[in-house]
DNA sequence: TCCATTCTCTGACTCTAGTCAGAGAATGGT
DNA sequence: ACCATTCTCTGACTAGAGTCAGAGAATGGA
């Protein structure tokens, strides 16, 4: 990260908070505080636990129950107790609250259009597609690593999604009963370990590392939900996982793979793995990789 | 302007408020509340007009002298008047102020870093790339074309500059003395027109417009500032000039150059224009142009 | 059944942000 | 010398954003 990349990161947040942000608020809150006009944004058609939303915009507990009282006050949502809990409550739009959600919408697509107004065609085009780029990259940036415990409702959500991805792909389809399963043990400290990616709180994709004593380090279930793609996450994963089978002193990683998946296998050969025979008997796959690695100490933190 | 392009802008607003914005100001003001943290940015080393100031954050002036005050209070800033013009005051930074900028530099530096940290590094010149990108356009949009009268100050300003810049550039040097030089009231309406290009209430470019009686539209003195070049504003001030021409019901547009100065050159060519043989005798001038142009009846607004 | 915990809400604040009207000093043109 | 204009500042506001402490209802577990 060189002191260019810096300055050019900083020169982008001086004029995109100058000209988006400043114009986001003020297109979003013409008659409507924006504390209340963010709120109404994040309350999605199905409704929202007040906890959530709380969360998902960092704000006081009193605050946002100030706020929900006045949007209920104009009518704009209704607020009710959970019926399996009632400490928690859900937030509902209203009819008249969905109209107001509308009409964010529309003073967003006017904000947009007046970021593309001055613009010759040419321009609109190179503006949207490095817009995209940035979006993209920002988000990837914005997803986090977590190691949990492979039982964790996120974990365990991940893995049912892999599954039955798999069943999907693969044109045998896929039994897990059937597949070399390492139980959730192996994937637990102190024998592995399990990784969620997440976005906004949201689990994203998961990776397992296996660390059997006398054995290499094997990466298992590695998985990226579909609308998280694209974003490197793959790469990121391998790379956290060898970082972490390295300071176990592990000089070796490895990992098998079904022919179905061509853009893993591609991951794996640009990430340095080199393709050998069968290692296990795992029935569903086809390729069998590993990669060198340097041991190192672990770290003091 | 489609809506899948809309559709991008609204999402990239959405990805960079709630990341750079808010993460933005969170940065800033740590310890200061942001409009001060703002205002203080904005003050360069040799000082700024009060007056400039304002309009660059686009704030109240009641509002603007209060900021002042607190930071003079904390020994951040002086604001002395101007000796030429003492209703005008100029703001400068006290040493502690530098320090204190200095401080806002650093933590803005942090926040780039933030950005970049999770990001492998070809991620990393994808997204400085994109930024890069999404930075010069914005800014683009950003610049606003105003017609003056020639004599105003950033005309003035606009006009020396170029003129600089042309006796640096011409192998001959360049005195105006020697040029075909349009008095101002050819540039002025009704025998024609000047443009000034702002950016942020600065001027950053400017471009004549010649309409004899009986004679081809002639563009004079286009000119853009080194710091606002590559934003494609030469390109607009052609368009613009253009139009009005057409609005006054003109069929053709000329204009001459000389050989040094090859980027306008490009432009011209691109642009639609045609060289052609010498329709005056300028001595600076390389080359002349032509453009046929559909007139058009002079809009109701 | 009791008690610690979780969740939401209310009251009582503080602080920023920003607006508006008008006063007062300088200036430029006549 | 006068007057309209320009520029900055002050006073008097409003309202939004956010914090903090604690009350009260539900819940889950011992």
């Amino acid at each position: 990260m060189d002191a260019a990349q810096i300055d050019q990161v900083r020169r982008f947040n001086r004029t995109v908070t100058a000209r988006v942000g400043v114009l986001h608020d003020h297109y979003l809150g013409r008659e409507r505080p924006i504390g209340e006009a963010r709120l109404l944004w994040e309350i999605s058609a199905e409704g929202q636990d007040v906890r959530r939303l709380r969360e998902r915009l960092g704000l006081d507990s009193g605050y946002v129950s100030r706020l929900l009282r006045a949007l209920e006050a104009d009518g704009l949502v209704t607020v009710e107790p959970r019926p399996q809990d009632r400490r928690v409550r859900t937030v509902r739009l209203t009819p008249d609250g969905a109209a107001e959600r509308e009409l964010l919408d529309l003073r967003s697509d006017e904000l947009a259009g007046s970021l593309l107004a001055p613009l010759n065609p040419a321009q609109r085009t190179r503006l949207v597609a490095a817009m995209a780029e940035v979006d993209r990259l920002l988000t990837a940036a914005m997803v986090v690593l977590d190691p949990v415990d492979p039982d964790h409702p996120d974990a365990q959500w991940c893995l049912r999604s892999y599954f039955t991805e798999l069943q999907e792909r693969f044109d045998t389809g896929f039994d897990p009963a059937l597949s070399l399963l390492p139980d959730a043990g192996e994937l637990r400290p102190p024998r592995g370990l399990f990784l969620v990616a997440r976005l906004h709180g949201e689990a994203v994709g998961c990776a397992g590392l296996k660390l059997p004593a006398g054995a290499p380090a094997e990466i298992k279930r590695m998985w990226v939900a579909p609308g998280a793609r694209r974003l490197g996450l793959g790469r990121r994963f391998l790379a956290e996982l060898e970082a972490r089978a390295a300071e176990e002193g592990r000089d070796l990683l490895r990992l098998d793979t079904n022919k179905a998946l061509s853009p893993a296998i591609g991951l794996y050969h640009s990430s340095g793995f080199q393709e050998v025979p069968p290692f296990n008997d795992e029935p569903y796959a086809h390729h069998w990789f590993e990669k060198r690695i340097a041991p190192a100490a672990a770290p003091g933190a």
